[in-house]
This record gives C-alpha cells, sequence and structure tokens, in this order.
RNA sequence: GUCCCCAUCGUCUAGCCUGGCCUAGGACAAGAGCUUUUCAAGCUCUCGACACCGGUUCAAAUCCGGUUGGGGACGCCA
C-alpha cells in the first residue's frame, strides 16, 4: 500500500513550493491507489498560528487536494519522547544538561559512509563523519524537526516521503534514525526547488507566493495547478493543458526532473487564460458575483444573473485572471462612467455632436434592436456621412466605455441597452 | 568554509536510462503578418539552446572524468 503525506507547518501560509509538494503527493497517492495523509508539524508552540492553519487547509481544499487522514504533531509528543527515551537505554542517545539545569536527549552519530536511494536522483551517498550529533528532544520536553518527522514517517506506515530538494541533507540524519529506532527506511523523492524571477527561493519580495493570494489575483484552481503540474513533469506528445483525471492516469515520481525550475508568471496567465476560456460561464459568474458585490458593482437584491452571464461570456476569452473581468467590463455595471483622460483627448477632442445625436435617434429607430441590426443602421449612417467607419467607431466606443479597448462596438451597445448608450451619447453632444 | 544537488532556446520542457531516426521538437514570452472596429482570442511565420574542456566510440545532447556556473543544507526552526 502506498502511503504518502504531506506535512506542512502552521507557521506561515501554504505558498507555490508547498503546493507543488503537496500536489505531487496527492497525485502519487491517486496514481497508485494509495491514501494521501496531511500532518500538521505545530510542534513550535510559538511560532505556529490557527491563522496558518485554516489558509494552508483552506487552500489544498481549494486546489481540490483532499486527504484521507490527518494528524497533528502537537497531539503526540509522549510518542516521541517514549521513543527518545528507548534510544537512551539502549545507548545510541545521551543527555546533556544546560546550564540551566535542563536536559536534552542526543542522539549519537557515528562515522560511517550512508547510502540513499532517490527516486528521481539515484544514489546518493554522505559520509556521517561530516554530520554532528542531533538533538532529539530540545531541553523544552519537544521534540527536534528530524526526530518527530522519524517517528511519524515510520509509525504512519509512510511509504513514500515526497519533499523539496531543500531535505536531502535531512535524510541521511534521519535514515540513521530509521536504523536506531529499528524501524524501515521508506523510499524517497526529493522534488526539485521553484525559484524566483531571479535565481534563488520563491519570496514575498519576488512576487505573491501564498496560494491564497493566487486565489484573490482571480486565478482559477485547475490553471494553477495545471501550471505547477509542469513545472517538473511533462505528460509527453508535447501536451501542456491537462486535465487532472488525465494526469492521475500518466503520471509516476519516477519521470520527475531534477532541474530546480523558475516560476514564471506570464505562462500562469497563459495557462489561466485557456481555463478561463473554456470554462462555464456559470461558475465564473460564481466566483465574480461575490466580488462584484464587495466593490459595489452589483447590489444584493437585484442580481441580474442572465445578464451577467452574458457578460461574462464577451470577456472570457480576453481575460487573464478572474479580476481582470473587473477592470474591462466596470463599465457595464456603473451608473455613470469616466473616460480614461487619455482615451478621452485623443477621440473625444473635437465636436462629433452631429454625428453622436444621429447615430442616437437612429438607434431609437431600430426595431429589433440586436446586433446585426444595430451594425445595419451604423454602416448605413456612416454611408449618408461619407466618413470612414473607425472615424466614429473609436470616439463612441470610449464614450460607451470609457475605454479604448473592449469587444466589439455593436456587441456593447446590444448589451448596454438603448437607454445607457443614448444617455452616455448625448452626454457629449453640445446643446446650441 | 564543509557537505549535497543540478546543468538543452530569456523561461517551462521533449529527447538522455536503452549512443546513430537531432541540420535538437513543443509551449510561454518577444517580433512580424493575416483577420479586423480597438484589445484579446485564433491562424501563419521569425528570433532563439545541447555551459566549457577532455575521454570512450566508426558515431555523443545522450556514456565517463574534470572545470565553471547556479541552487540547497549545515539550528534545542520546520
Amino acid at each position: 500500500m502506498i502511503r504518502v503525506r504531506f506535512a506542512p507547518s502552521p507557521t506561515g501560509n501554504l505558498h507555490i513550493g508547498g503546493a507543488r509538494t503537496a500536489l505531487f503527493n496527492w497525485l502519487y497517492a491517486l496514481a497508485k491507489n494509495g491514501k494521501f495523509i496531511l500532518r500538521i508539524e505545530d510542534t513550535d508552540q510559538l511560532r505556529s498560528k490557527k491563522e496558518f492553519l485554516d489558509e494552508i487547509t483552506n487552500s489544498l481544499g481549494w486546489l481540490g487536494f483532499s486527504w484521507d487522514e490527518i494528524y497533528y504533531q502537537s497531539q503526540r509528543f509522549s510518542l516521541y519522547k517514549e521513543q527518545a527515551e528507548k534510544l537512551l537505554k539502549e545507548g545510541s542517545a545521551y543527555i546533556e544538561k544546560s546550564p540551566q539545569g535542563t536536559e536534552a536527549i542526543i542522539f549519537k552519530v557515528k562515522p560511517q559512509k550512508i547510502k540513499v536511494r532517490d527516486l528521481i536522483r539515484g544514489e546518493i551517498e554522505f559520509d556521517a563523519s561530516t554530520i554532528k550529533d542531533q538533538v532529539l528532544i530540545k531541553s523544552d520536553g519537544t521534540p527536534t524537526y528530524n526526530f518527530a518527522c522519524v517517528v511519524d514517517d515510520a509509525t504512519m506506515s509512510i511509504s513514500h516521503v515526497i519533499r523539496g530538494d531543500d531535505h536531502i541533507s535531512n535524510t541521511p540524519k534521519q535514515v540513521l534514525l530509521y536504523e536506531a529506532l529499528g524501524f524501515k527506511v521508506p523510499e524517497f523523492a526529493h522534488l526539485p526547488l521553484i525559484l524566483g524571477a531571479e535565481g534563488g527561493r520563491l519570496s514575498k519580495r519576488t512576487g505573491a507566493t501564498a496560494i491564497s493570494d493566487y486565489r484573490k489575483m482571480g486565478y482559477l484552481p485547475q490553471a494553477l495547478v495545471n501550471y505547477l503540474l509542469l513545472l517538473s513533469w511533462a505528460p509527453g506528445e508535447n501536451r501542456e493543458v491537462i486535465e487532472i483525471n488525465e494526469a492521475i492516469k500518466l503520471f509516476d515520481i519516477q519521470d520527475v526532473n531534477k532541474t530546480a525550475a523558475t516560476f514564471d508568471q506570464d505562462k500562469l496567465n497563459w495557462f489561466n487564460n485557456q481555463y478561463l476560456k473554456k470554462a462555464d460561464p456559470q461558475k465564473l459568474a460564481d466566483e465574480l458575483i461575490p466580488i462584484l458585490l464587495e466593490q459595489g458593482y452589483l447590489e444584493k437584491d437585484n442580481i441580474d444573473k442572465a445578464y451577467l452571464l452574458e457578460i461574462i461570456k464577451l470577456f472570457q476569452a480576453r481575460l487573464n485572471t478572474l479580476n481582470d473581468f473587473i477592470s474591462w467590463a466596470d463599465f457595464f455595471f456603473l451608473k455613470e462612467i469616466t473616460p480614461d483622460p487619455q482615451a478621452q483627448a485623443k477621440f473625444l477632442g473635437t465636436d462629433l455632436s452631429k454625428e453622436f445625436s444621429l447615430f442616437a435617434e437612429r438607434l431609437e429607430e431600430v426595431k429589433d434592436f440586436d446586433i446585426p441590426n444595430i451594425e445595419i443602421s451604423f454602416r448605413e449612417l456612416i454611408k449618408e456621412l461619407g466618413i470612414e467607419s473607425k472615424k466614429l467607431i473609436h470616439p463612441i466606443r470610449v464614450a460607451l466605455t470609457g475605454k479604448t479597448i473592449g469587444p466589439g462596438l455593436f456587441e456593447v451597445i446590444y448589451y448596454l441597452g438603448k437607454e445607457r448608450t443614448r444617455e452616455r451619447l448625448l452626454k457629449w453632444v453640445k446643446k446650441s
């Protein structure tokens, strides 16, 4: 039975690197019909916070990873103590007294060669003479990371330890502990790290790294998962966009690369756009409504969902993030728009009173107010006035949307409706 | 400083294990064009890499050694 675990410490948010480790563990469990275990490493009582724990579990859930079992190290202190005392009795550990009189339990590291087999990297050899004796139980009675980790992985019957590259140097220390405690050594797989754009670890300075931040920025979990997955694994056949169910069939931990990858937001944006394009507008609406309410674009008791759905369809293909929707589509929800100053100067600087009022009149006369008929009436007007269509299209767009870019003008007019279109046009007509 | 890991376009990668099919394939980004009503999307094209040196071999991106470069770890943090 394959049993893997993700072991975050609730001393910070779930970040990109942690999410990727969780993904590969979860995916491997699904691919091999095993179990995925969540272990909360909250031995540091001072730095562990409930809010971080909540953020981590919420983010994992949002990404779609569910766990079969959950454990908290803070509830297992007696087990660690017991195992440390066993080593003490056998003579492989000793007690060290501090000047204050407190006692710590230290593991004796004997000089020897330690071989670690890694599913991704092959065999790695370490010389134990370069490793110091290891603290097992700190003088405050709590276990150290390496010790609790070994006791837990062994007692939880973890078959494969899949974790970040940064743990490679912990591995020989842990192997020694497995052997001293008489536990079977699990398989190891060390995942390459994800680096920031300037090289080095992904940090707050390199941009947002918390998964909850990506959620707030309007990324879809499927897109983020797909991107993370492709960061050090490839399904082959030049495939990039891959549904998770398909990935489960193809994934194997041995196929993961050894090389550290640089996080690239541009590519993430592309993935997000790919998923946004084919997403169910209904689902996007569900995500968008709370944000639109919060920012005052919608009123709680007055939501026209069918209308919102149409507007979403209009923008879906041009969004990189869900949040882009608000900046592109705001004019559909605002009572009054303020045109971008540059756009106004460029397209509404000259007097178009005659053209705008004529067009407003023509729109009044359109019988079946639909997109083709709006276009026909516009084209006829252009012909009569003898001007180029773009001479009028761009100014009208700015008058209606406040922007120089957006969906096709006739769609905009249709969804804005006769009334609002007229109002916004006439605002630029000088009364003589 | 010591130990460990890694090395294909700017970025993510395919190929490497099982040398020849590689004048190295795809994607993102960038640039150009088509379309056009602007921005996206879509389509077409362009730019662009086997870090270096040596060895093995008829043949090396692929195997071996070294150099260089990058990253990580050396806590009574996890």
